[in-house]
DNA sequence: GACCTTTACGCTTTGCGTAACCATG
DNA sequence: CATGGTTACGCAAAGCGTAAAGGTC
């Protein structure tokens, strides 16, 4: 096979149509270079150049060949351009695991950065629970997660995105509904309450837990889906502890939120998760890019009673 | 800059996803395949490979840089056969030249032979006449000229493609157009007459003027087109001498066409015409398909009274 | 210790440059 | 005899193979 120095050599002999030009922009002598294209010729069993007194000129062959040379070499010279992107992580693929819930509030803007910043990244969307999530991140399928604690330390690292309260979700009619102070522990002890799956949402299970004791007589359903959620408490099977930033989903169900007395403001975490050992270049200039701007929660509008 | 050969290393490494293997199928060992892959990875100034213990994964850039490689090796392998075809005349360019209306009749069915027995050798159609062409096909302008004699048979090597008679056009009323034997010179010698022009239809002026004494005042107009002089003789301007495939256009033109007493049947001629030391394969590939079938003019019916 | 890759060393091959040679206007 | 390409020859560099070494499970 030719190799792509007699590609180059051909190249420039053809184009100054004499072997001594050639030669000088080579940087080398004619004989060596008049040997390669020999050589060249030989091995493709065809003559590329008609030697005439005062130079040379092309066969069809050789014009034909010609072409198909300039191709070759800009192939070979963008096919590391293309891999050193890559490596530097300007160019490359980005597997994002979400929740589906808790990312409605931030997935956009977040992705709006990502592509602002490093625009050739692409970024593959990869719906699931957070353990889901963790398991993906530790076989290599997913690069990148937004998911909620806790995680492990040691193979896990972790970057804080958002904070947020943990407020009551009831019926627009519902009795607690119309107070004007915050709902006490107490209130919900009452209530038929529509929980969170200890297995899918166990975070939002145990903070639930947390906040309240929970008698299971008093659970109509359980789910892992905070919108099924809101629904199951629109239709009246309930009330329902759930992250602030369900209120811009709660108002198309004319459910309504209110605060929990006594419970921190900061209670919801959600954080940015990545295999701490990744060899993805593409996630190491994302993650920078995750702390750029604090990402104050986008809430529309607080809808209360 | 990288080798073909290092690119090849790199794909078979990374399609084994081990050092052995891909040596075995590289015919080699693997010490030298290690340091190939090593040069490489230092003159892209990054890592394409993962050396683990059970073998080799790739980097994101490897990956990227595997796709690069294989579509460069495939090109590279494509280069050769390309131009080897060329160089056989299996594809390539013929610049063919044609006179205007002497070739109306056996152009279209030889480029259809040319494309049936030379499918990837495409045709560059050139108008010109003969002497032009001649003019064309020493510069190198032109691969293939279709013309009428004479040629320099030093330097142009022919092949008669037709033959055919020299009739006498003249307006469908015409005294001579009713006649049951054929026109005589002498007949001709009493009309006016559109001619041939003696120095761009040389070929036709001659052969009028061997057939019958042309007397300057007897000529109305003189043109180098067949086509222009049948509108003429339409017109009432005179008679004329030309071709007998004439006959089909002349049909349009309600005009008439008839033989001359005397004058042999094979008067006229075409040959394709060629520059003897042409290299242009492509042109050696079409040159024996001219004599591939006598083709007689196809001839749609004789418009004759 | 089994498996895989890398380093060390010696030899062959390739490829350059200088110099001499050949062909054509 | 000037111009331009090729052949001859010697040396330096690149590349292979064998052998030995380094690193993980």
């Amino acid at each position: 096979m030719f190799t792509l120095d007699q590609a180059r050599a051909f190249v420039a002999v053809a184009e100054e149509r004499h072997f001594g030009r050639a030669a000088e922009r080579l940087h080398m002598t004619q004989p060596p270079l008049s040997r390669q294209i020999q050589k060249l010729e030989k091995e493709l069993g065809i003559a590329l150049l008609l030697r005439e007194p005062r130079g040379v000129s092309l066969t069809a062959a050789g014009d034909a060949f010609l072409a198909e040379c300039h191709q070759l070499l800009a192939k070979a010279e963008q096919a590391p351009r293309r891999a050193q992107l890559v490596a530097a992580g300007q160019v490359g693929v980005v597997r994002l695991g979400y929740t589906a819930a808790s990312s409605y509030g931030i997935l956009g803007p977040l992705l709006a950065r990502f592509h602002e910043h490093a625009p050739n990244v692409s970024i593959e969307l990869h719906e699931m629970v957070t353990p889901d999530q963790l398991d993906a991140l530790q076989s290599g399928a997913l690069d990148l997660g937004i998911g909620r604690p806790p995680f492990p330390k040691d193979r896990i690292s972790s970057r804080l995105l958002l904070t947020e309260e943990l407020v009551v979700a009831m019926p627009a009619g519902h009795r607690l509904a119309g107070g004007t102070h915050p709902v006490t522990v107490s209130d919900l002890e009452e209530e038929t309450i529509v929980l969170h799956s200890p297995t899918k949402a166990r975070y939002f299970y145990d903070l639930t837990a947390r906040i309240m004791p929970i008698r299971r007589e008093q659970i109509s359903y359980t789910t892992s889906q905070v919108l099924t959620m809101v629904g199951l408490v629109a239709a009246g099977h309930g009330i329902a502890l759930v992250p602030r930033s369900i209120d811009r989903f709660a108002a198309g169900y004319d459910v309504v939120t209110r605060p929990i007395a006594g419970a921190p403001n900061d209670l919801v975490q959600l954080h940015a998760m990545w295999e701490s050992a990744s060899e993805n270049p593409a996630l190491h200039t994302l993650i920078p890019i995750l702390d750029s701007s604090p990402t104050p929660p986008p809430l529309t509008s607080a809808v209360q009673a």
